[in-house]
DNA sequence: GCAAAATTTAAACAAGTGTTTAATTTTTTT
DNA sequence: AAAAAAATTAAACACTTGTTTAAATTTTGC
């Protein structure tokens, strides 16, 4: 039987965080059995492959990457302080993981996902009936017209990049962490003002 | 002696094209040489090693990536007027090359790039002259008062991002290429609107 | 046309890859 | 305490990796 958990865990915190800065290809599993501190067999033992040590590592972040909107969605308040508060919380999340964006947007681009990720992903958001909720607020004219897609477009621009874009900005500006850990701070700022003054114009609703 | 250029230039073209798709990590010299329809050999025979020439790659990428920038800041026109005309080029350059945002943002994340590449693509656009005509625009009230570095990411954001999650995107909401590269164009009307009413606030400076 | 130079190739190199095997150690069950 | 099960290990597996060598081919200069 079982005898201690934390093995298994050990395995997948070390792969997370060696998947997360390095990438499926950009590492080996001898480097994340180093990081387990033991054997490359043991990975095996318990994951049975690489491949499904990866995918399981990807469905968990992609569930934490969209936990934030599941969470706001659900609550019980106006599209607007909704779109307010969900780039609250996703600014804040991505701050304790700045890593998330990349690692999910890479591995979608280089299809290191086997699944179509539709289904299992985009259902829990459909049931929180924010699509329905979108419809009646831009019937009322109290939202702008546009496109569900392009709204998460706008929407998810302004909260990933930023943190997908870190080692660009410090390079291109020449500046240490703390300050674009500040700038992102003020960043968050100006996209909640910026984005519920465009999708929530004043002079058509109040 | 040179007796022709198009082998040289047709390892850089394969190389370019293997390297956006997959990442340096994601292929092997001889997915190259293939795409070549050559020997692995013959790649080291011009370019020494698989860095090197993902370097050169790599530069020339940047050096696409940040013409736009160049082209409009030097021009002569407002910065209200730049702002919205690298909005147009930047899309319309991506457009074409969507591959490259992702491409130069995963580059720089792992350090693929082995200069801190600060002086080398900073000072052309210093050399424009932008970041006066910035100051002066604040200063005389015709822009709200936002650092250059925020502004930068705000403009980034909307404009790189949108290219790099094509594939989420249309997993998300189970579209087709056609219509997503619809949804890019009106992504690109928005940002216009909403980046310059932000940044050009009417009732401060009309 | 001939020698020299440049280009291209096939083959080999050592090191690294993911995975498996079989043996060993540790834990659990009786 | 003995037997069974589970966990861990070292070693080997076949294959791929980037790079180099040396030979073959093609092009160039005279």
């Amino acid at each position: 039987m079982k005898r201690d958990l934390s093995t298994e865990e050990k395995i997948k915190a070390a792969a997370k965080k060696v998947f997360m800065t390095k990438g499926f290809d950009g590492c080996s599993v001898r480097d994340i059995a180093k990081e387990v501190g033991s054997n490359v067999a043991l990975l095996n033992y318990y994951f049975r492959s690489k491949e499904k040590l990866f995918e399981l590592i990807f469905e968990g972040a992609m569930s934490d990457f969209l936990q934030a909107m599941i969470e706001v969605f659900s609550s019980d308040l106006s599209l607007k302080e909704k779109t307010s508060l969900l780039i609250e919380k996703e600014f804040d999340f991505f701050m304790e993981h700045p890593e998330l964006p990349m690692f999910i947007l890479q591995a979608i681009q280089q299809n290191k996902n086997e699944v179509p990720l539709a289904p299992p992903f985009f259902e829990p958001i459909a049931k929180t009936g924010i699509f329905q909720q979108l419809e009646a607020a831009q019937a009322k004219g109290e939202m702008r017209q546009i496109s569900l897609r392009n709204i998460t477009i706008l929407l998810m621009s302004n909260v990933h990049y930023p943190f997908m874009s870190k080692k660009l900005t410090q390079q291109f500006h020449g500046i240490n962490e703390d300050t674009l850990q500040q700038d992102l701070l003020a960043h968050k700022a100006y996209v909640k003002e910026m984005l519920i003054n465009y999708l929530f114009p004043q002079n058509q609703s109040a």
